[in-house]
DNA sequence: AATTTTTCCAACCGCGTACGG
DNA sequence: TCCGTACGCGGTTGGAAAAAT
């Protein structure tokens, strides 16, 4: 038995708002605020489906979007981001103010991805593009990888970024990862920074090779 | 100027998961 | 514990706009 449908598709509208839509479900969420995506398109006197509204207010409706070109900073922290969470798109965005999942998944496929293809980085595991030729000449190779920062003073503390109140959070935590401890390195938990964690608060990995 | 190709992004689709009965 | 429902997420698509021919 498959899914059942979000929604009465027959007697619902697709494709592109109209400002009309628009207009009705800024009005409902202000009077009424979000949730019950559901019931909301009936009680806003919408003919869509709850999802669509949902998304509609989520990526282009909501007052407090920034939109607009990315800035060089919000760049490097998607890259850096990424790299850290792969393509958790909403993890990315809650740390980027203004932005949404959505704009900053089209932004990556269409700006940054070819961005680091240019530069000889593959977008999905942040490595030289080269790196599976060297493996192949070399398959005893055991490379014991690293992600790290480039090396800093020993008084900048490199990895333990200071973060709102609290200085001593790591980058992890700063991500709200630190009940984690496969990813937390900070001063919340000293075990970890002791033992094999880095920069991106990930585990040292090693590959072995066959 | 007309046509084709490429780029970009809003919106959709389907799946996983949380939650309540 | 199971089942149905709703929500949220990530991948994909469709079509408008821009660029190239």
């Amino acid at each position: 038995m498959g899914r059942s449908p979000c929604c009465e598709k027959a007697h619902t509208n697709k494709g592109a708002w109209t400002k009309e839509e628009d207009h009705r479900l800024i009005s409902y969420i202000r009077a009424h605020g979000e949730g019950c995506w559901r019931s909301l398109p009936k009680a806003a006197g919408l003919l869509r489906c709850g999802k669509s509204c949902r998304l509609r207010w989520i990526n282009y409706l909501r007052p407090d979007l920034k939109r607009g070109n990315f800035t060089l900073e919000e760049d490097q922290l998607i890259i850096k981001l990424h790299s850290l969470l792969g393509n958790k798109w909403s993890l990315i965005a809650g740390r980027l103010p203004g932005r949404t999942d959505n704009e900053i998944k089209n932004y990556w496929n269409t700006h940054i991805r070819r961005k680091l293809l240019s530069r000889g980085i593959d977008p999905a595991t942040h490595r030289p593009l080269n790196d599976d030729k060297v493996l192949e000449r070399c398959p005893d190779l055991n490379l014991e990888l690293t992600i790290s920062p480039p090396r800093q003073p020993q008084s900048d503390q490199h990895h333990l970024k200071p973060v709102g109140r609290n200085s001593n959070l790591c980058f992890a935590c700063s991500l709200g990862l630190q009940n984690s401890k496969d990813h937390c390195s900070c001063a919340l938990n000293t075990a970890n920074a002791a033992s094999g964690h880095d920069f991106l608060a990930l585990k040292t990995s090693v590959l072995e090779m066959k």
